[in-house]
This record gives C-alpha cells, structure tokens and sequence, in this order.
RNA sequence: UGACCCGUAGUGUAAUUGGCAACACGUCUGAUUUUGGUUCAGAAGAGUCCAGGUUCGAGCCCUGGCGGGUCAACCA
C-alpha cells in the first residue's frame, strides 16, 4: 500500500477534449448560468425524412442534455401549414426512436405557441417595435438593399400603434388576402446584416394547418418563432447548423424583448454534415424519389436515416461515425470510407458468419459418396464465442465462388486452380482435379477430390493449405435475390461543380440484382437480420422478402486487400 | 466592393495558462489467421494558408493580406 497520492478520477476526465459546444456548456455550467440547468431541442420541420445529417443535429441535442443530466425536446417547427404535413411527423418520430433517443412526454410543437407569439407580437406593436407593412414582397425585397448596400426605409413604417395594432388583427382575421400585408419588426433597415433590416415576422396564409385547423390566418416566420420557442421552453443551448450563425443577432434581439430574469437561451452553430459522394439537401433527395432514379425515400442507397436503416447500417455505427468526425465551425466534406468503416467495426462484432455464394460455380466432389449428408458445426462468429455455433450441410456437391477458381493463377493466388489444394471452410481440404467449360470457353464445373482425413475440427491429414473458401452444398443451398450497391453519384465533391446538375453525375449502376445461394439457415431470416457474409461483405435481409423469396442488401463489402494488389 | 464565420498530413478531428504538432480513417509493409475479414506490429505522409509583429518561445496572441463559406424567401 503506498499512500502516494493517486490520480484523481475527475482530472482525468477532464483530460479528454471536448467539443468546442461541450466547452461552452462547461463554461455555462461553472458559471451557473440558468440555474445550472442545460436543456436543448431537436427542431424538425415536418415536411421531410429525415437523413443523416440530421443523425448529427440529433445527436449534439439529445447527446448533450444526456451527457450533462438535462433534457432534450422535441419541437416540430411547423409554422409554414402549406409546405407541412402529418405523414412526416410519424416517420421522423421513429427514426429517432430507431437511433436510440426519447424526448418523454415532450413532444412539442411550435403550433401550441401560436398565441403567445402572437401577444408577443401585439406587445411588439404596442411599444413600437412592429408595424404592419402594406407593399408588396417584391418592393420589400427592392427595399431591403443587398449587402453591401443599405436598405431603404418603408413608408409604412411609421405607422401609429393603434392603426398597426387594428391592421393586424384584421391581417388574422382574414381581412386581407395573402400577400397584401405583412407584420415587420422595426430594427434598422441600413444595419450591415441582412436580417436585422426590419425582418418580415408574420405573413398571411390562407391554407388549413394540420394542428390549428384555421384558428389562424397569421403565421409567424422562423425567426419570429425559433427562439421564442426556445424561451417558452426554458431551453437553454439552442444548437443549430452554421447558416443560422447570421440570424444570431435577430434571435438575442427577440429574446433581449422577452426577458423578465436572469433566464435565456443561447444559440451556438456547428458545421452540418457533408459526405462525398452524397446529396443531402431535402430537395435534392426529393428530387431523385421523383425521377425515380431510387425506389422511394428508404430506398437502401439513400441517406435518409430510413435508407441506411434498410441498407444495414445500425445506429451504434451511425453514431460512432458522427462521433468520429466532431462537431466544429469548418465546412467539411467526409470521406465515405469513414462511415463504412464504423458499419465494419460494429458489425463485425455483431453480425453472425454465414456462407452464401454470390457467383455460383459448381464442385463435383468425385470421391464424396453420393446421397451422402453430413452436418458440419461451424461457429457463429469468431469475434463472440457467446453467439456458439450451428450445422450446416455439407453433400457432394457444392457452390463456390466464380472468383476462386482460375485457370490460370497467378504465384500468389491462394484459391483454386488446376491440381491445387484449398479448404471449405468448416469442411474439407480439396484438390481440383479436372474442369469442364462449355462451348465458349467458360469454366461450368469443377472436378475436385477431397480428403476425408482433413474434415475441420478432426484434421490428422498434416495438409497445410493457404486458402479458404466458402461454400454451400448444391442440394440444400437457397435461391435468393441479393441486391449489390454502389454509390449513387460518380463525384466525390458534388458542391463543387456550380455550373452542372447534380444529376448529370448519377451512377448508372449503383444498383446491381443478381441471384445467389445462401445456406439453408437463412431462410429464418427476419428483416433488417444482419449477417456476415462470409468473405464477402455485411448483409441484412431487406423487407422485400417473401416465404418464397429471400431478399438481401449488402451494406458494405469486406475490406478487400487482395483485390487492390492486382 | 459590406457584415459575419472558417483555414492544422489525402480526409476529418486534437494540441492544458503560448512549451518537442497528436489521434482516427485512408495508403503502404510485415506477423498471425480454417474469412486475402478480424487482430497485432510497423512505415510513409503536415511544420499548422501567406507576410509581418509581440515573446526566451506562437498552430494558439496582434496587424495586414490570400483562400473558402454564409447572408439580399411573405422557406426553415
């Protein structure tokens, strides 16, 4: 025992770097600001799926409160009822859900606050900081000058409060049609930021909203509703993508309206999510479900969280892949490889081994008795012996890989070839004694011999052979559809081609059917089941799958060193 | 031409109050292996956008450039 002092737990944690959000939240925290509290939102639009950029945003809001003992809720940001719609709320719901995160009982909305934005914006009014302007968008837009020239000056603007108070609230009682008026904070129409010139706040919509029916006929934009929301909340980090970092200073200007204590909320941007190869815009993605160029919005080559959930990528690796790149203020483009590698890592240790031959070639064993059957037990996976093993059926016929015979092999290729020797895995060592073609000069049929002295597990031969391959018997193998895919676009860097259109890259074979055999195990398979093929890559089973069917995705392929060699 | 944000190996992130630029992916070796997977060992690869300044000492601080991004919807 020595009663040197030991190292103490606590500055070890604090070895570990943060994010620069985690820093500030730290910072809030030793400062006691809010009371100490830290409570954040993930805030949705309901008018899309969701993809895995917003797996990011998820994870910083949900990930944080989990981290510092607060909360996260959910807010559905539906102040626009002509572009949202309730089918979207259910699906972003279970997509969160499926990624592992629950916000309880709060499940908001930033309908339920349409009437305290709406006093607010009364208040505004009454102490002369809104006004009701009567010009149309276009001369607005004329008005509100570029960015480098300052705008101009409504002449509504100075309208009393009693008439602003009057037109507006005939602006919500349907008064007016769309368009002919808008409700403006008065800020400062020459400020060097764009959206601190007299911002519109509410606009007149006559189209039923989906929770409010046609309570209301006012709505209040974005930035009249975020941070309010924010506040009616008690949120207290409110994390966002960098595009908002401009809107910064119109969100403190409404809360700066709103405070009554030491209570506020802050926003802090982090960098969104870019991946090579990949569009993620919604409207870019909505783009390709109607042109067809995929199946629909969870087809597995997508992006959206339902897409890769079908393609047999798990949240863990979801996860682990955002963690991995951090959050930080630089627009950065990831590479693809790095997602596939956390889909590898985590299906490696969790996905069980089994055979299937994607590129049939039939083995004649010629001295394995015919009619004959053995079960030969082969482990589930060699990464968890928890997951034990199982038989499989091996006869005298077999399906190996097109790829693993040559006819003429080069010095290092470790499968078969004329008279050469190799294991099936779990099974035999056998030699190729003969090969037929057919009248093209394609190779139909192996002719191979085995060692039955060599049978794994009990293997007195003394042979040492340095490949191994797998296999599945030919009388009990599985038909199955396998479904093989690649990248959706041909260009790693889809952003940087400004004069082209994204679609001219689409890769023509991002999606390749082909028909394989799997061992007769599979046929127990249940969607979204993930597995190892076993040399050949993860798959899961896709819901297309039918009793008479099955139907598998390849997620992603095994690292693959020898095929870069050659 | 305005305001704000950002610039660290090929990619993405680290680097205590300024103190030998680190990690992961990718790439390349080698070992092990009944998956050419996994695992293990190792290598190459940046001198931190540029130029000044402060300092004993700067990736970190200051100034000026250069480069990239965002902002001019009655979208979010």
């Amino acid at each position: 025992m020595s009663d040197k002092p030991k190292e103490n737990k606590n500055v070890t944690n604090e070895r570990k770097s943060l994010n620069f959000i985690h820093t500030i939240v730290e910072q809030d925290l030793r400062e006691g600001k809010n009371s100490s509290r830290i409570h954040t939102r993930f805030p949705p639009e309901p008018n899309g799926y969701l993809h895995i950029g917003h797996a990011k945003a998820i994870q910083i809001d949900f990930g944080t409160a989990e981290k510092y003992g607060g909360k996260c809720n959910l807010r559905f940001d539906d102040t626009n009822p002509v572009k949202e719609e309730v089918e979207y709320i259910d699906s972003i719901k279970a997509d969160i859900h499926w990624l592992g995160y629950d916000w309880e009982e709060r499940e908001f909305y930033a309908s339920d606050y349409f009437g305290r934005l709406y006093d607010f914006a009364l208040d505004l009014i009454k102490n002369g900081l809104a006004y009701v302007d009567d010009q149309p968008s276009e001369i607005i837009a004329v008005q509100k000058g570029t960015p480098s020239v300052p705008g101009t000056v409504s002449p509504y603007r100075n309208r009393s409060a009693g008439e602003n108070l009057d037109l507006f609230q005939r602006m919500n009682a349907g008064e007016f049609p769309e368009g002919s008026r808008v409700l403006r904070a008065k800020i400062d129409m020459a400020s060097p930021n764009m959206h601190m010139r007299d911002p519109v706040i509410y606009r007149i919509i006559n189209h039923p909203h989906h929770r409010t029916g046609n309570t209301w006929k006012v709505y209040p934009m974005y930035d009249f509703a975020h941070g309010q929301c924010d506040y009616f909340e008690g949120i207290t980090h409110s994390l966002c993508t960098l595009e908002f970092e401009v809107h910064r200073p119109l969100y403190d200007w409404f809360i700066d309206q709103l405070m009554t204590d030491e209570y506020r909320p802050r926003q802090i941007e982090f960098n969104r999510l870019n991946l090579t190869y990949t569009v993620m815009s919604k409207r870019k993605l909505l783009q390709m479900v109607r042109n067809g160029v995929v199946k629909g919005w969870d087809d597995p080559r997508m992006p959206t969280l339902c897409g890769l959930k079908r393609r047999g990528y798990t949240p863990d690796s979801i996860k682990k892949f955002i963690n991995s790149i951090g959050y930080t203020k630089f627009e950065a483009l990831n590479d693809f490889s790095l997602l596939e590698f956390a889909v590898r890592e985590d299906l490696n240790k969790k996905a069980p081994r089994v055979m299937a031959v994607l590129d049939p070639l039939k083995v004649v064993i010629t001295n394995y008795p015919e009619g004959r059957t053995e079960q030969l037990e082969t482990i589930n996976n060699p990464e968890d012996p928890s997951m034990g093993s199982r038989n499989i059926p091996f006869s005298r016929e077999v399906y190996i890989e097109r790829s693993d015979f040559m006819e003429d092999p080069p010095k290092k290729f470790f499968r078969l070839g004329p008279g050469t020797e190799v294991r099936l895995k779990s099974a035999y060592i056998i030699k190729c004694e003969d090969y037929l073609k057919d009248k093209n000069g394609n190779i139909i049929e192996l002719h191979c011999t085995y060692d039955e002295n060599s049978r794994s597990g009990a293997d007195t031969s003394g042979k040492k052979v340095k490949g191994t391959l797998h296999w599945v018997s030919v009388l009990h193998a599985v038909r199955s559809e396998i479904r093989l895919y690649d990248r959706l676009f041909m260009d790693p860097e889809l952003d940087g081609h400004k004069e082209r259109d994204f679609m001219e890259f689409i890769n023509p074979d991002s999606l390749k059917v082909i028909e394989g055999f799997v061992e007769p195990g599979l046929a127990e398979a249940k969607p979204f089941d993930h597995y190892q093929f076993q040399r050949t890559g993860y798959f899961n089973l896709d819901p297309d799958s039918s009793r008479e069917k099955l139907v598998f995705n390849r997620t992603v392929p095994l690292r693959d060193t020898w095929s870069k060699k050659k």
